[in-house]
DNA sequence: CGGCGTGTTGAGTTCAATCAAGGCTGGTGG
DNA sequence: CCACCAGCCTTGATTGAACTCAACACGCCG
């Protein structure tokens, strides 16, 4: 149970903002007033340690930015169970929507490590549908689609894919995430999720993540080592896991 | 492959209007004004038969308002097997957001025959944002984050539910939508679907689904006949699917 | 009547869960 | 420095849940 205080670090200094931006700009060019909205914001930024919540207390779910470091949205059940929904990473949005989304009613877990901005400042400006900021509202307004797209992929995943299929879809979408932020190659993405999590995320157990993990490497499909995988077959991934080319196709 | 064209048939008539208005109006009372403005929709009501396609050729998708029947969103995938996403009941509304959803890109299907409304011209003019459609406006809203949170809890009965929980789970919460929509009891529901269609929904095997409702019956936990479901022992499924009071609180 | 869609039931198989043990690594404290 | 522990990963053995294949029953309809 991870109820403790988020702790919190103010700073001047803007290490993270740049995956951010680049996973925004990804999306959408936007303009040099943007940019430096985004840049200005980062005096909000804080910090959360691995493995706890955000907005422990429940009620609050201010809006996010998240600059560094991997969060998931969950659910844990009556028998202790836990059901991931959903990973953020960085350049990804939190309780940002006008609009409030079930989804931003879900728990939020820092998985690693997690600089962010808080973003209430940016929600409120963005509300007032200045045109300037057309570009990054519908930038945000973009990456909010792109997670409930993998919602539905999820959906997929759970209801009708085999373990190694589960595993190869969710690697390619999260290597296709990752490299839209700048921040991996086609091939290479650090992974630092634990099988305990893999095994959440996919409905399965952490000794079958374990051994499907095992078979696939053995397999010659992927590699890896300390928290970096490589994929080494990407083709016969996509196929195994029909992993389409334009299922993110979003505008 | 369902790819015929919708069949088309307008009527002046407006016989399945209440329902849509008493599950709107169960989200939200509505103005006089409103409420006449739906039943002023029914002059483009149309009807689409069991087993077809909504939009058939694809990139239409417009927005539509179901009056009677069942119908549910759905992806096939490469090797044939189907995955549902969730049912639409009368009174659901598709493609009638401003905001375009992932959810609203997905293949509808009727699963009985379904009376609807075209709602293009009702999207324009909520669109034009006159406060006197607010309460309208916000019970449709409410009702698309009601579907969001259904796909939610649909991915935790995926992910972490035996087949048994699946099903009651699945269960309550169909009770729950069609008892606000005025449709059925706390005890007894109409469900027109056929356990092929439960068993893509639930990502189980249709065999499975007759053998576990069998063995729901047998336990005196639900009753079936000719479509009709009684849940027999409401208490018992709560506990057994985790399926929560407070699951739908959605303001 | 025969065919089709749907539901049921049995037998055998497969995939994934569970239980259990051990290994590796990194950190902490004696 | 090393002993110890905790967290994470791996592997084997066993169990169990759900799948597949197959046959058959029922109602409906042309």
């Amino acid at each position: 149970m991870v109820t403790r205080a988020v702790s919190v670090r103010r700073s001047a200094s803007t290490p993270g903002d740049l995956a951010a931006l680049r996973n925004l700009t990804s999306i959408n060019r936007l303009s040099d007033e943007e940019r430096a909205l985004v840049r200005r914001l980062c005096v909000f930024q804080e910090v959360v340690p691995a493995g706890q919540a955000f907005d422990p207390d429940g009620r609050a779910a201010s809006p996010r930015l998240i600059l560094s470091g991997w969060a998931c949205r969950q659910r844990i059940l009556a028998d202790g169970q836990r059901q991931i929904f959903g990973f953020l990473l960085p350049g990804d949005s939190m309780g940002l929507s006008l609009h409030p989304r079930p989804l931003d009613e879900t728990t939020v877990i820092a998985l690693t490590r997690v600089e962010y901005v808080d973003a209430l400042m940016l929600r409120e400006i963005l509300a007032l549908q200045d045109p300037r900021h057309d570009r990054l509202r519908r930038a945000l307004a973009t990456s909010r689609r792109y997670e409930e797209a993998c919602l539905l992929n999820h959906v997929v995943r759970l209801g009708r894919q085999s373990a190694q299929a589960r595993l190869a879809h969710l690697l390619l979408e999260l290597r296709d995430r990752l490299q839209r932020a700048g921040l991996c190659t086609s091939d290479r993405l650090h992974l630092p999720l634990t099988q305990e999590t893999l095994a959440d995320a996919l409905g399965l157990s952490l000794v079958h993540v374990s051994r499907t993990l095992g078979q696939m490497r053995r397999q010659r499909l992927i590699a890896m080592q300390s928290g970096w995988v490589t994929l080494l077959d990407e083709a016969y991934l996509r196929a195994a896991s029909d992993y389409g080319v334009d299922e993110h196709a979003l505008h």
